[in-house]
DNA sequence: GATTAATGCTAAA
DNA sequence: TTAGCCTTAATCT
């Protein structure tokens, strides 16, 4: 389950791999070989990330739209210029979780036999790559693209000017509750259930609280909030949304005995262990890292939402 | 080894 | 409203 800064990693790994070159589209698993017929032997010209969704343009202007939804994931191999031209660390795959190292499989000068329902791949003269799980994968027309795009609100990610105004204008229309609205993503597209929850509890927000009721201000600060923390997760490749000094582990109590917080240098969530990443999201019934209340869980609109009744009742 | 839940969304009913 | 995608890590026996 991939939030926005996944996707947009992956934009940034399809661009530095694959831009400019010529691609032989298949879907080993046959379910997308007609798609696959309609871009096979184009060169991909660029990839975009819109919230959750990313778009490849080829050189023929048509488009393929991926969704990741509940567990699709991408998986990269390749040469030494492959590998070599990725940005990002040349993972091995990005999808719910981001895997490091090296893939194998450009032994023999090509990629390996297909383990799995391989939905699409997608092969180079130096690389390729494997896509399994998708919700969404098809191929659009420029004007259909625009349309699946025009119904996406603002991206923190790309954070255009004027994008903030218009989050706050969309999430104050309506009496739907704030932890509803951060997951439409006609509202704002890329948060899902994880910085939802978390930007939450660090803003001390009341989850049910209607959007209507936010001041200008609180929602100028919940985009601006939110557009840092995913900026974040698309520099570590993970979702970290604890401040240093709420970290009781490694490098966090490290700092909570005196080491100088400008030691760790440019990369600041390095190395944080996975029970200190988070605030409230899936921490119920442990206590609130700020004021110890135990964190409670709720099912709203079939997904699980986190919250520190204490800290985000306005009262705190 | 088996079962379950999961950082979503789409399409059928 | 519900099934489906068909993977993976965590949890259970």
């Amino acid at each position: 389950m991939p939030e926005g800064h996944s996707v947009h990693r992956l934009a940034r790994q399809f661009n530095d791999v694959f831009a400019g070159s010529v691609l032989a589209v298949s879907s080993p698993q046959g379910k997308f070989a007609a798609g696959a017929r309609l871009i096979d032997g184009q060169a991909l010209e660029r990839a975009e990330a819109h919230g959750k969704q990313m778009f490849l343009t080829f050189s023929h202007e048509l488009i393929l739209r991926v969704h990741l939804g509940l567990y699709g994931a991408w998986d990269f191999g390749g040469d030494s210029t492959f590998t070599g031209a990725s940005s990002i660390g040349a993972p091995r795959r990005i999808g719910e979780q981001e895997v490091a190292g090296d893939s194998g499989g450009w032994g023999h000068g090509g990629p390996p036999e297909p383990k799995g329902a391989v939905r699409v791949r997608l092969v180079s003269a130096h690389g390729w790559a494997d896509l399994r799980g998708p919700t969404a994968c098809e191929v659009l027309t420029p004007s259909e693209a625009a349309v699946v795009r025009r119904k996406l609100g603002p991206d923190p990610l790309n954070n255009l000017p004027g994008d903030g105004g218009e989050f706050g204008r969309r999430i104050r229309k309506s009496i739907t509750s704030i932890a509803l609205q951060l997951m439409k993503q006609e509202v704002l597209a890329g948060v899902g259930n994880v910085y939802r929850a978390e930007v939450l509890f660090r803003l001390g927000l009341d989850p049910m609280r209607p959007g209507k009721s936010l001041q200008v201000e609180e929602a100028r600060a919940l985009w601006e909030d939110i557009a840092k923390i995913m900026a974040d997760g698309v520099r570590d490749g993970r979702i970290i949304t604890t401040e240093l000094g709420d970290r009781p582990s490694g490098l966090g109590a490290a700092v909570g005995r005196g080491l100088d917080a400008a030691l760790l240098g440019s990369r600041p969530n390095k190395d944080v262990p996975v029970q200190d990443a988070h605030y409230v999201y899936k921490r119920v019934g442990q206590p609130c890292r700020h004021c110890g209340t135990v964190i409670a869980m709720a099912e709203l609109g079939g997904r699980k939402l986190y919250w520190c009744p204490h800290c985000q009742s306005g009262k705190a």
